[in-house]
RNA sequence: GCGGGUAUGGCGGAAUUGGCAGACGCGCAGGAUUUAGGUUCCUGUGGCUAUACCGUGUGGGUUCAAGUCCCACUACCCGCACCA
């Protein structure tokens, strides 16, 4: 019988439906096993093909370890608050719940088409009131513990989204989610104190199991650098404070800088000469975007206050202030001191500018040709009093000890990371359950009163003045104050889409609970995930989120661990085919541009006529202009779910981006068809391995093995492919069979199920014990190794394995090709390794 | 500019501690089956001026032996980007 995939899948994932054997159970005896993927946003669009790339990769793993005998939690939610729903239902004049609820049901359906194999006992919603009510109970607690705070800040207000974005969403200065510029506004919002978490966000890393990049690339945006703070007085008396990496070149700082923003300038404002010059600048440096502030960059601007200056606290020099965007506002003191001769940037400014540039540190080049930056021993402290002579190494510490016991200065350690903007002008989010009172001030909603749910509006719209579309509800805004019973108006603001998903593998432990986020005993049993998949683009936002509430939790008592995932592993993405280079066709298009132009040179020499470059450059992006995007319903629908899964695992190294090719799902079907063919029918006999099988068998279950836990899916199939082979050399036992089938369970779940059934195998495959390997029946009685003589491979030789390198060398010797390598020739010295045998030759002293 | 990564056949990609480079798959070529196409099966497949020689981005080095280690480069990808 042909292998009928369609009727198959659909038959046992109505089994699995009804018996529920992926079933997690809290409080079991077995060992635990949390597999966690990052829950989809289920778009209108569906599910794409790079969703089952990290899916398919953690539902081999956890369908091993539930093999391994392991008590395994895999489950799947939804993360589904969010601007795109929000936008289509503003566009289609539907209610965001409802494109949420078919949009779930939809892709509900996709991942159960797929096989995977969660608990779907254990479905979050990130927009089900019963979910929300906690991630606004976790609010509350930020907010008794001041770490959720109130504040009018310079953000990022993305144009056309008409909302504040998290510097995190801003990519190139423009808004991560539509490209529209982002420009700087000055608005109230919602923060949380990140930065008082960014010290353990960074020291906690040593205790996880996180791939180096991740790692890496939280350790750079955080940012930590250390130095000092220096304060300065200004001629009115006001003192202004700076941070700097190099209080050892105190002595060169020349002239100051403050941020346009400064709150000095207004406080100055009429004894400034050109305060008009300066006012112009500030609504200029204000009007700019990021990205226009980006692009000039290169230039330099900046206007000189006239009529106040600074005090040189090491020298008492007086010295100018400048204003300059190349100051920021929210790094430091948004203040610095600039020392030309030993920093690029304040070099460049000194020299458009005419400032005096004099150098400090000695052993660079001409300081007024450059910036001289070292800051190793190779510079030595000149023209600086106390500190001359001293390394920069030892003259940082010098003068900080100096700056404290003199009072001007300290020690201090910053971060680039910064606080949170957790406030979104939308509709499609968690209400923030504060509440406004003219006399308490912010008062937080009663934990009796969560969920504080999402009102019914009539218009999704943002409004022109950037304020949340609940705000024109007035029934809803208007409320009483909590605290003293007064009129009081509700945030309208609502959480950003990160909220929901800083805490939901919490929820999957206990996920009905009315009581709790999750119960004591479900924390305790199931925390921490051991192994969390997921892609790098999360790194600084969803992952350091969510640490961050982790160890917010952890400090109020309330989940067990310090860290919410033991192990972190990371996903390339899904590529498309070039659907302009010949390469990348499928036979059927290049057999019609053959066709149509005559030969196949004819045929490349048109793409390459046509689109240039781009008809030799194999590897885009799927994107609907390109037609290149692969649905997983069409590849479903023409070679299986099981097809589908192993071919997103062979496709190539995991951690890698790699090119979706219609040529090589074939290979992968081809390869299926042959287990059916040889499996459909039942193989009589015991279960024992063959013996012309057995060591091939025990060395796949090893690498299978071994292969799955290290994600090298790629080579894992790459054996089982291999033993196929081998099977057609020498038809397989029963046993060799069934050890087979266990093995390919993980990756294509339904045809194992039907085969294991077929061959009339006890249970199911899916909970059956996973196959032993025994190291000592992995070998051959015999082996070849390899004959090099001086450094090049000239023969191979077949040993016994148990030969000692006496005997291995008698038969190398023996070897004709040797021998007559060896005529006349002197040998110097052999090398015996396991693998091979090296000789080392010379012409014998006789012969010459 | 800073940080991280990658480079191996026509293509995707394999190669413990240095130990027969190219596993496995695609594609391609030839053959069998088929009225034909497709499917399936078998054989071959790094290059070449072919018993030899050359081959893992480039140039050096260490070693009996280098894709792997060391030094110096080049190209491409990703992240951050005036962070004082």
């Amino acid at each position: 019988m042909k292998y009928d995939y369609a009727a198959i899948e659909k038959k046992w994932q109505a089994v699995w439906e009804r018996e529920k054997p992926f079933r997690a159970e809290t409080g079991s005896d077995k060992p635990k096993f949390y597999g966690l993927i990052e829950f989809p946003y289920p778009s209108a669009a569906g599910l794409h093909v790079g969703h089952p790339r990290p899916f398919t990769a953690m539902d081999v793993v956890t369908r091993k370890k539930r093999m391994e005998g392991y008590n395994v939690l895999f489950p799947i939610g939804f993360d589904a608050f969010g601007l795109p729903t929000e936008n289509f239902a503003i566009k289609n004049h539907v209610h965001p719940a409802k494109v949420t609820k078919d949009n779930i049901a939809n892709f509900t359906r996709q991942l159960k088409m797929l096989g995977f194999g969660f608990d779907w006992d254990r479905v979050v919603d990130t927009t089900d009131p019963e979910y929300y009510k906690w991630t606004q109970w976790i609010f509350l607690q930020l907010w008794k513990k001041g770490l959720a705070y109130k504040a009018t800040v310079p953000v990022n207000w993305c144009t056309s989204c008409k909302c504040v974005l998290a510097n995190e969403e801003v990519v190139e200065g423009v808004c991560e989610r539509c490209g529209s510029p982002v420009i700087r506004k000055e608005k109230s919002q919602w923060m949380l104190k990140i930065t008082e978490y960014a010290q353990r966000l960074i020291d906690d890393l040593n205790d996880v199991d996180f791939i180096d990049r991740v790692k890496t690339q939280q350790i750079n945006w955080i940012g930590r650098s250390t130095g000092a703070e220096v304060t300065f007085k200004a001629t009115t008396g006001d003192e202004i404070v700076v941070f700097t990496t190099r209080p050892d070149t105190l002595f060169g700082a020349t002239y100051m800088v403050l941020s346009p923003e400064h709150a000095l300038i207004k406080k100055w404002a009429p004894l400034l000469q050109n305060l008009d010059e300066v006012t112009a600048y500030q609504r200029l440096a204000a009007s700019k975007s990021d990205m226009e502030r980006t692009e000039l960059s290169k230039e330099k601007t900046g206007v000189k206050l006239a009529g106040v200056a600074a005090i040189n606290p090491v020298n008492g020099r007086e010295i100018p202030i400048f204003i300059s965007d190349y100051v920021l506002a929210t790094y430091g003191t948004g203040a610095i001191m600039a020392v030309p001769a030993h920093d690029d940037r304040d070099w460049e400014f000194a020299k458009k500018f005419g400032c005096e540039i004099i150098e400090v540190v000695s052993g660079g080049e001409d300081v007024q040709k450059a910036a001289f930056t070292a800051k190793d021993e190779t510079g030595i402290l000149v023209n600086s009093d106390f500190l001359n002579g001293l390394t920069v190494k030892d003259a940082i510490p010098a003068m900080t000890k100096w700056l404290e016991e003199k009072g001007i200065g300290k020690a201090k350690v910053n971060f680039k990371l910064r606080d949170w903007v957790f406030s979104r002008q939308r509709y499609w989010g968690e209400p923030i359950p504060m509440v406004w009172c003219d006399h308490c001030g912010w008062v937080p909603l009663p934990e009796s009163e969560l969920p504080l749910r999402l009102p019914d509006v009539e218009s999704y719209e943002p409004t022109d003045d950037g304020e949340s579309p609940l705000s024109k509800m007035t029934d809803w805004v208007n409320t009483t104050c909590p605290h003293c019973g007064g009129p009081a108006k509700r945030e309208t603001d609502t959480m950003p889409q990160w909220a929901g998903s800083s805490w939901y593998f919490l929820r999957y432990m206990d996920p009905h609970n009315p009581d709790a986020l999750a119960s004591k005993e479900a924390l305790d049993y199931w925390s921490p995930v051991d192994w969390y998949n997921g892609g790098m683009e999360h790194t600084t936002l969803h992952l350091l989120y969510s640490r961050f509430w982790h160890k917010f939790l952890y400090d109020i008592g309330v989940v067990p661990t310090k860290e919410p995932y033991a192990k972190r592993t990371s996903h390339g993405m899904i590529l498309g085919q070039n659907p302009r280079c010949f390469d990348c066709m499928t036979k059927e298009q290049q057999t019609a541009l053959v066709d149509e132009f005559g030969s196949e040179d004819a045929a490349r020499a048109h793409l390459v006529e046509q689109y240039g470059e781009m008809a030799s450059h194999p590897i885009v992006k799927m994107s609907k202009s390109l037609g290149n995007v692969v649905n997983p319903d069409d590849i479903v629908r023409d070679y299986g779910a099981d097809t589908l899964r192993l071919y997103i695992m062979f496709i190539g190294d995991f951690e890698k981006a790699a090119a979706w090719s219609d040529n090589a799902v074939k290979g992968c079907k081809r390869f299926l068809d042959r287990v059916w063919t040889l499996a459909e029918n039942r193989i009589d006999g015991d279960e024992t391995y063959s013996h012309a099988n057995e060591a091939a068998v025990h060395r796949a279950i090893k690498k299978v093995g071994e292969d799955i836990e290290a994600m090298k899916f790629n080579t894992a199939i790459a054996a089982m492919m291999t033993l196929m082979n081998t099977f057609g050399e020498h038809a397989p036992s029963r046993g060799d069979v069934k050890a087979l089938l266990l093995l390919l369970s993980p990756f294509a779940p339904h045809m194992v199920e039907e085969l294991w059934e077929r061959q009339g195998f006890a249970g199911y495959a899916s909970t059956s014990p996973w196959p032993q390997y025994d190291e000592s029946k992995m070998v051959e009685a015999e082996k070849e190794i390899a004959i090099q003589i001086n450094g090049k491979v000239r023969a191979t030789a077949v040993v016994p394995l148990e030969a000692d390198d006496d005997a291995v060398l008698s038969v190398v010797l023996s070897q004709e090709k040797v021998a007559r390598a060896l005529e006349g020739m002197e040998l110097v010295r052999t090398i015996v390794k396991p693998k091979m045998v090296s000789l080392v030759v010379k012409p014998a002293a006789n012969n010459k």
